[in-house]
DNA sequence: CCAATTTGCCGATACGTTTCGGTTTAATTT
DNA sequence: AAATTAAACCGAAACGTATCGGCAAATTGG
């Protein structure tokens, strides 16, 4: 019984009140009702459901059988809410549609889950404002943490959105300028790069165009920076207009990759620094009608699952997409719990798989 | 000033005992603390930033200059909880290396978007026991809804899920037993799939091998009956060693790919009902090393945009999933405003793209 | 057999919002 | 000038859950 004055008939009235205006469909069954159903009182329930505390056995089951036939669903908004934690963190990427991306969130994803962490996906599609958009609605949302793989694209992250108190950990991408994180993963670029563009030196390749991304992110930076320290160390002067900034996806790759195979000096090889650019280079060289690789040789960065599927099959750096995610998720669950560690920077190894896209240049 | 007897001392009090468990980093700035800066009360600052009721001029300056030197951050979960309501729906697609599904998230997620929701994203991989936990896991998270596209897989959906009283509506697959929804968008299936076989046919090809889903997914039926009907159009007897059940990914297809190239009578046309089996099977002709099409023709269902960079560029039956996610998303919300309709389902129209993966088969 | 534990359960409170009904002050009408 | 109305704001009560201190009853120890 209520010791108070009787609350009921002015909870009726509220709740009469409330459903009026946009009519919900039909309630979610509460605990109350659980606790009402098994004859017990809301803290028992609670404690039973997260099966802790003193629950004798035979109370035990009156409450499972309450659930099971109410179909009683927890709210985890109210359990959040309560608890100031929602058990669940972000990875916001910058394109779906690259599977790069998608076998880094599946690592994440699976990590998470191993630890008892749910996550939330947002697709940036390279784009500031959406990532903007994910990352305040996750912010508001109360994710425990956030993996984050920012766009690349020039004019920058204007306006710098600060997230609460979000920690962040960076994957694959990371800025340029100081931003605070609590970890950070990818690979050495610069040396995968390096070790990249020397492959296509042994071949006997002097004339190598790149097509990487923006300046603006580290990334893009280091691939570049270890493309030309490679070129460097042949005693080979890089030449401006082999340089090309495209966005990452597949129509830059197409359009700088057409400007390099069409330019006065064509280069004997293409180095793309991601895998969507490499395919749009490919589609450049279909589409002059250039024998590849014996005319171009063609080098992406990124494995995918059917590079094997295009002719020639495709020659590339792989990342570690699905390692990268996991320890990610590693580093930011790890933070979120206070297993605290210094935010320096994991790198994991790369590796480069020769297919079919490189040989030698043809003598002249 | 409270007007009851003092609570602070008990707030501080249970709040140290809150903190000192897990000890969380740092609290999150709450509507209160704005109000206390802004000089308001709370329910001042809910209207103003609710842009509602009556707050002057002068009023709403003052908050928005709180809100902005606190870095206030509304907290959905309490909002949702209050509100009843989280403004958000799930997307639950089997695979999100398919690009099919990415362009039908996308779909949903512009849609959703336009009309003011939030999206949750779901990649059960084929698995029902990943795509239950999605489902319930969005279920409690409440979702005012849920877009769904169910694995298919032998051994079914056990248990047969209830999600409380979230409305469900299906998009590109269903079920195939009666299962409650509100809405259902895809293609039609047999008649696309018909169309498809008849163009084999009209080249010539009388010998057609189909690798398609499994029997318990209502799609991969229908798929299977258009292309029947359309052997039986042109009085050709089905041969049951020709039909091949795969599970939609390119593994499958690679196997059932290599046993009908390897089988007695070897056909002279392949026809798979999705594009992850159409890789698969391609990877087999590759692999046995036959000429496509000369050899043996290709043809595949979903486009996806590297279709063209494949050799030969593959044939395919095109479905629209940008557009089945958005009217999917548009009807789930639709009906979650109260907007009803009969749950009759919404059937697009595909499109044969024809390339160079089919052509008229070999005199013998 | 009584005191001290332990076991099993319950009530009340707070998490951060929104909303409804009031209340005060200012503006308008009679 | 008094009475009505409008404008601007506030207090309190939920939304559904977890937890903490209490409190009986059952168990133990001496």
């Amino acid at each position: 019984m209520p010791t108070g004055n009787n609350p009921h008939a002015e909870n009726r009235a509220r709740r009469a009140r409330l459903k009026s205006k946009p009519r919900p469909v039909k309630r979610h069954v509460t605990i109350r009702e659980v606790a009402k159903a098994a004859g017990a009182s809301v803290s028992t329930i609670s404690a039973a459901l997260n099966n802790s505390d003193y629950v004798s056995a035979r109370m035990r089951s009156r409450i499972d059988q309450a659930v099971k036939t109410l179909r009683y669903s927890p709210n985890d908004l109210a359990r959040s809410l309560r608890l100031q934690k929602t058990h669940s963190i972000a990875v916001v990427v910058p394109d779906l549609s690259n599977n790069f991306y998608i076998e880094l969130v599946r690592g994440a994803k699976d990590y998470s889950t191993s630890a008892n962490y749910t996550v939330l996906i947002g697709d940036s599609r390279e784009s500031w404002e959406e990532e903007r958009n994910y990352l305040v609605s996750f912010d508001r949302r109360r994710v425990d943490g956030i993996v984050r793989v920012p766009p690349i694209t020039p004019g920058a992250e204007k306006g710098r959105l600060f997230l609460g108190n979000v920690p962040v950990v960076y994957a694959d991408r990371h800025p340029l300028d100081r931003d605070s994180y609590v970890g950070r993963v990818g690979v050495d670029n610069t040396r995968a790069a390096e070790n990249a563009t020397g492959y296509l030196l042994s071949l006997g390749h002097r004339h190598i165009g790149i097509i990487t991304g923006d300046a603006s992110s580290g990334t893009s930076v280091e691939r570049l920076q270890g493309f030309l320290r490679a070129l460097r160390g042949a005693k080979i002067r890089p030449d401006r207009s082999m340089i090309h900034n495209g966005h990452n996806d597949m129509e830059s790759g197409h359009f700088h990759g057409m400007r390099l195979l069409t330019s006065a000096k064509r280069p004997t090889a293409i180095f793309c620094t991601n895998n969507m650019m490499a395919m749009g280079a490919l589609a450049a060289i279909q589409e002059i009608g250039l024998a590849c690789p014996e005319e171009i040789s063609l080098l992406g960065f990124d494995d995918f699952y059917w590079a094997t599927l295009l002719r020639p099959r495709l020659t590339v750096v792989r990342q570690p997409a699905r390692e990268i995610g996991m320890i990610a998720a590693r580093i930011l669950i790890d933070h979120i719990e206070g297993r605290l560690s210094v935010p320096t920077p994991t790198l994991l190894n790369t590796q480069l798989i020769v297919r079919d896209s490189c040989c030698p240049p043809k003598k002249n």
